[in-house]
DNA sequence: GGCGGTTGTCGAAGCGCTTCACCGCAGCTC
DNA sequence: GAGCTGCGGTGAAGCGCTTCGACAACCGCC
């Protein structure tokens, strides 16, 4: 019951006369850059409420020059980890919306184009970039057009940036641990397909790379081989490593559609689990906990947290760190115990 | 070369000053709004690539109280179709981007306080509302805010909105039609979650009342279950459901993630595929197809791209229609020949 | 050669907001 | 009591764009 037509614009300039104040001052007491007495604040607070007022978005970012939305640059690329894409999505927009931002969907095929767009046209305060590769072209370009940003995943060159990544290295150290730990000599890691090595995708790379650490460092083989996706292809790819390396007790899956296949796959290949083989994944924990899966959880949730309160400190011109790595944990469950 | 600052926003006066024109000239070359001589547009157009031109999108909403951006309004509510999800979202940025439009999202756990705030605002142009229920409380909010919007799905009441929907009620008869053709006389539905069917989601029912009809119209016995998610919670189902009906023939299933426990239980049940049971599903073509299984695809791009294109012309004031139901195709595979 | 009709361009008025400069007033200090 | 300082409030100047009305310049056409 505001009295005014559906569609139509309560601007400050009502809730003003509505409270009998200057515009200025409603402005002052919604952003709290002044100091109001208490009493104004109280007036000019009921009549935004009565009237249902909500700031005009292009005007405010027109005027304060910005825009209160920050843009989200997913992958949209095939072999993606879809559903921690999505919550990891839900978890920026949350966040986003508590420190009263909105976000801009983006997709990577707009490419640098569409960072050039974007900044040009000043929709967006800021940047949260999905699914950096090593060597990303969008980096340097981010520093060019000095938008801030955040990366998820990080780059081989992070000087001057924010990234905010699982520490995916010390993932594969903890997996390896724990078989050795469970007495496991030799052990194997079924990893992401190979285009996405070849591309330099971090977290596939620093994986590996903990996996091999922790296993020279405990005196365990290990062997690690990427893994196509589809059942069929997965089956393949594993039946391929159980021929090479017999003699495989532990098995590290790192490829979120690999896991169900893989489980699947191990008995038919005279594998019991875990009596013959453990198995252990870094992977969702919805994908992991209904099969019994030991797992270290991709934490999509809190990376998403991370990122968008790392952005809106850059935005706020707060120092913050280059990498910003969060502690893997490991799950136990039926397949390694 | 642009010879300013990085970070410094190019103005149409620039452009203007280096085209040597009014500012008004530039804005109508752009909008195309006025005819303007083969000479001026040819300089103006040049000035713009060469200063690297993109208007302001505050000031630009402000002036043509037009914000050049769609909401898209995401589920993100456990036992959704998650990766049917990502591809729609795909879909509708990139015909958003062709039709000069963004897209910013939102969560539906902002709920109507969200269209609210998106609606008076002035964010926003218009709105895209997935994941409709059959009575769903933010399609009345809709036609009071007078907000031009869309819905995925379909709710019972439809007047005065565009909706676009894949024909579940085709998809559920050309399920049952192609296992008649096949010589199948007792068929199943193994359909969604119970809380779906609850929570009156449109293409549930419309699925199971295609089912229902195209069984009696052809002569067939045809049951349907909910099916809960999680590969023991359908092993489980699917076991009840083969006990209580142990002469069924022909299974439909339409639960994206039981899919794959379906055709591994199977066997296990002492059914072989497709000798004993044949088996069609209703989802992503993607997971059908590697299992060489017989589906009717839900085609998420085409249902992206067409809400887009019908919100478009709504907001153009082109009549639309209120329902756009798009036909279902089935792929025959393996798992019903 | 004066008239109406196009066509191409310009100037100026806002769109709704933030923010700066200013101002009256109270409460100090010296 | 003069001179500060800080607080709470106002008015006005833009932010960069679109769009309306005005207006030259040109076109025939009687």
């Amino acid at each position: 019951m505001s009295g005014r037509a559906a569609g139509e614009q309560v601007t400050i300039a009502d809730v003003a006369r509505h409270a009998g104040v200057a515009a200025s001052t409603v402005s002052y007491v919604l952003s709290g850059k002044r100091t109001i007495s208490a009493a104004t604040r109280g007036r000019v607070l009921a009549s935004v409420r009565a009237l249902g007022y909500h700031p005009n978005a292009g005007a405010r970012a027109l005027a304060s020059r910005k825009a209160n939305v920050i843009a989200l640059v997913l992958p949209l690329r095939t072999g993606m980890q879809v559903p921690v894409v999505m919550r990891f999505a839900t978890a920026v927009v949350t966040t986003a919306r508590r420190h009263d931002h909105d976000v801009l969907l983006v997709t990577a095929d707009e490419g640098p184009a569409g960072l050039h767009r974007i900044a040009g046209s000043a929709l967006v305060d800021g940047v949260l970039l999905m699914d950096v590769e090593l060597e990303d072209s969008r980096v340097p370009l981010l520093r060019e057009l000095a938008l801030p940003g955040v990366l998820i995943g990080h780059p081989a060159d992070s000087t001057g940036l924010a990234c905010v990544d699982l520490d995916f290295r010390r993932a594969g150290e903890l997996c390896v641990e724990h078989l050795a730990a469970a007495g496991h000599r030799r052990v194997a890691l079924l990893g992401a397909p190979a285009a996405v090595y070849d591309r330099g995708t971090g977290f596939a790379h620093r994986t590996r790379a903990g996996v091999t650490a922790a296993a020279g460092r405990l005196g365990v083989d290990a062997v690690t081989r990427p893994c196509e996706e589809g059942p069929a292809a997965v089956r393949r790819d594993l039946a391929a490593l159980l021929a090479d390396h017999p003699d495989v007790t532990g098995l590290v899956v790192q490829n979120e559609s690999a896991v169900g296949p893989v489980l699947a796959a191990l008995p038919t290949l005279g594998r019991r689990v875990p009596q013959d083989v453990a198995v252990v994944a870094i992977c969702p924990d919805e994908l992991a906990e209904p099969s019994g899966l030991t797992c270290v959880p991709v934490p999509a949730e809190e990376v998403g947290r991370q990122a968008v309160t790392l952005l809106m400190r850059r935005l706020g011109d707060e120092p913050v760190p280059e990498v910003t790595l969060l502690e893997p944990t490991l799950t136990v469950r039926d397949t390694s115990r």
